[in-house]
DNA sequence: TGCGTTTACGTACCCCGTAACGATT
DNA sequence: AATCGTTACGGGGTACGTAAACGCA
């Protein structure tokens, strides 16, 4: 059967006419270009070229056959046109996985300056918990994913790369007319004694305000059971209680709630950038992954 | 930059969606398409297969990238049908020469029954003197010539192939008021008193005839130097003298001619077919040399 | 004589097989 | 356990270079 290297240096052959030219064009010696083109002569089983004192001029087989040899190197030059548009992201697709709180505050700069950077990349965002983060990663249904962590419940995968990005420290909402509201920070402590949001069906925040009530000495009072962080601030604004509540989603804080910064000790959330380790990031992959640290470096929440 | 092969051996694996799948296919073992893989991805600078436990799946830059390999598969299975077809007599140029006489007689049969076995080859016929049919072979004008010699000037040429195809005793014509004419043979010596019709320009069968009279022991003494064999025919008609003539010129012999074939000894014509040595011939020339051969073989002049 | 092609021969690289391992179901 | 993919390593084939010859201007 037809080498297809064969016909490519056949091709060049063709085009210049010359064993020898050819092969000073691909540094090759004469010899071996003679040497592959009797091959593909053999292989053709039929003369290709006939060879005269003056380089050599194409048999009808030869010619068909190099035409079919530049089609091949056209087909050659756009796979790597095609490739290097996928490189340098000028084409392809990009999945990436987020938390709903992520995906209401830090995530949705990133994408505006990805979607700007690279108006050719088909990016899409899938949000869930983190939970189904996992499993679609797991599944290849999106190349990165946004997570978060609390130091009593690290990550810890062989399979995943995990980048921290940022520190995500507590805040303390109270009402407007809570005694607190105005003072520049607070501790756990100073709330001791009042009624708690907190967020229901175990939530992992739910999880961070049992822990640190404890750490600091106390069982908080649960007085209700939100189901988002929008729920938890109006119950905060209706004076039913205080409710703990990552920076990172008080992105569009409602009337009638102040923040507290809560000082240390506090359980840190960590925003954690992931992607598989068995294998390799698209570039578009790696391209927003470097992106969200930038962000998060610029970033001073 | 990017390697065909591993790109056609790439195109496999897209196909069957697996690396082993791919190697039991072309006999290879896993770790041969696994290392080729590798190494086209490394080329190309970016992953091109997600690898999981059940096969692989594509990446938007394999599947670009595959599309491109299936393109020069096609590409290739067409050059190779294109060949085909060249070897098979289906497409092509054949470009043959002849001397007049053989044009108007043996070759005619040769070309329709070509045109007939091969009808998509572009055929062409070519007619010269000796001369020029050579300088056409050189010049790869024509790829095979047809071509006459006498024994006393053999075609004896390195760069040619000489193949004698079949022998053409010459002939007597006299008028039929000739006193010889309706006999079944004639010699020489017979006609020797004759006054002759010649061909003129020192036309070979010129010399022919002045060989051929001469080892009979007379000079022959010229009435007329026709031009070809037509203007020959007329004046032995008329009665203005006896002529010479191969027997592979008397197709339409004409009315009021007799002719009489010529008893040894008598310079007998050889018909060749030539073909240069320097380059091997194309299929289409391989089958008229053939078809040339078989005929000359079937024909008892 | 110089240019272009080819052949003979030796070498170096590359491709593939063997073997062993890791991962997944 | 069976299947799929990968890595490490070694051998064999092949493509190339060197050298020399040939043919043609």
């Amino acid at each position: 059967m037809l080498d297809v290297r064969r016909i490519l240096l056949f091709a060049e052959v063709a085009r210049r006419g010359s064993v020898t030219a050819t092969a000073r064009a691909l540094n090759y010696t004469p010899s071996a270009v003679s040497q592959q083109v009797s091959r593909l002569e053999a292989e053709a089983g039929q003369p290709l070229l006939e060879r005269h004192a003056r380089g050599v001029t194409l048999t009808d087989a030869g010619r068909a056959l190099a035409e079919r040899g530049e089609r091949i190197e056209r087909e050659l030059r756009a796979a790597d046109n095609e490739l290097a548009d996928f490189a340098g992201l000028r084409a392809g697709t990009l999945r990436v996985g987020t938390f709903p709180t992520a995906g209401a505050s830090l995530l949705p700069s990133a994408v505006i300056a990805f979607r700007e950077a690279h108006p050719d990349v088909r990016l899409t965002v899938r949000s869930a918990r983190i939970a189904g983060l996992w499993s679609m990663l797991e599944n290849r249904e999106i190349e990165l994913s946004l997570m978060w962590d609390y130091d009593w419940c690290r990550i810890d995968r062989e399979d995943a790369v995990v980048t921290p990005l940022l520190d995500d420290p507590p805040a303390l909402l109270v009402s407007d007319r809570h005694p607190l509201a105005g003072r520049a920070s607070a501790t756990l402590a100073e709330v001791a004694g009042d009624p708690w949001i907190t967020r229901a069906e175990q939530h992992p925040v739910a999880e961070a305000l049992d822990r640190s009530c404890r750490a600091a000495g106390f069982e908080p009072q649960i007085a209700y059971e939100a189901h988002d962080y929008q729920e938890a601030q109006a119950m905060v604004a209706a004076g039913i209680g205080v409710a703990l509540a990552p920076t990172l989603a008080l992105e569009g804080i409602r009337p009638g709630v102040s923040v507290l910064p809560l000082q240390p000790p506090a359980p840190v959330r960590r925003i954690l950038l992931v992607l598989m380790s068995d294998h390799s990031p698209t570039p578009a992959a790696q391209a927003f992954a470097a992106l969200l640290r930038d962000h998060a470096a610029d970033s001073t929440l």
